[in-house]
DNA sequence: TTCTCTAATAAGAATCTTTCCTACTTGCAA
DNA sequence: TTGCAAGTAGGAAAGATTCTTATTAGAGAA
């Protein structure tokens, strides 16, 4: 992902690498919130809005992607593979499913162009269900 | 979906029949805003609050879904039976696929129970690229 | 029909999430 | 090393949703 920011010509600033190294191998799709705390220890006068514009630039760049799924904050997730998820009706979770995990078959509505196709599954994570 | 409300043993209001009533037939899965707006005319001492819990009151009951695909307002869905979306990345339109739209082909996550399978077209609605 | 109980509503405050604003700082090309 | 455009901190603001509390009213009982 770093070579992705200086890629698409971004600086390479301290708190972007703090971010990318904080969620690049994360597979848990963290919020913002989540994030900032991670980083809070390392970097104590990060600001909670640089988060947010850092991961909207790592997204309008292609090198993460936003995930809204369900209510509540959008999640981060650094695997920009098309892929589906797993959504936990009662937490929130966001759980990778691995590779094409559906294959469509019905026709879009007129005059949409489809860009991606992404399979969800809801219901109700392990952890939910021991409670 | 009155007859819903009633077999849920949930008081018939004129503020619930309104509000069902504004979106009970409207394909385009409106936020709480929009439905708050359509209300104010008819009923205008109607509070915006009571909009959210009335539509909560309806999902709880399974007489609507909330869909949150997108960043943005929730909106409100008064088809509960499974079907598809297509999601337009620019303007967050909401729009319904027939039937079952994509055959799921991945096993769920270890633990997963899954409620439903969902498939999402992302991309650009007809209105969109037009501009 | 009237009463009564309980659920529902209005209104605004509070909370949570996200974006905006502005002055200050800094990465990096020259 | 220097200069500037891009980036950041911090707080304010905007947007979305939920909570609180006093009041109102549906609907079954009498």
């Amino acid at each position: 992902m770093i070579e992705g920011l200086r890629g698409a010509g971004l600086k390479l600033t301290p708190q972007r690498l703090a971010i990318v190294e904080a969620f690049a191998d994360d597979p848990t799709h963290p919020t913002a919130q989540e994030i900032f705390e991670r980083l809070r220890r390392r970097l104590p006068t990060m600001s909670f809005a640089t988060v947010y514009t850092t991961l909207d630039t790592l997204a309008a760049a292609g090198l993460c992607a936003v995930r809204a799924l369900s209510p509540g904050p959008a999640r981060f997730d650094p695997n920009v593979a098309p892929h589906g998820h797993a959504v936990c009706d009662s937490c929130g979770a966001l759980i990778d499913l691995p590779g094409r995990a559906a294959r469509a078959t019905a026709a879009p509505p007129a005059g949409f162009v489809v860009r991606a196709v992404e399979t969800i599954y809801r219901g109700a994570c392990a952890r939910c269900r021991a409670r």
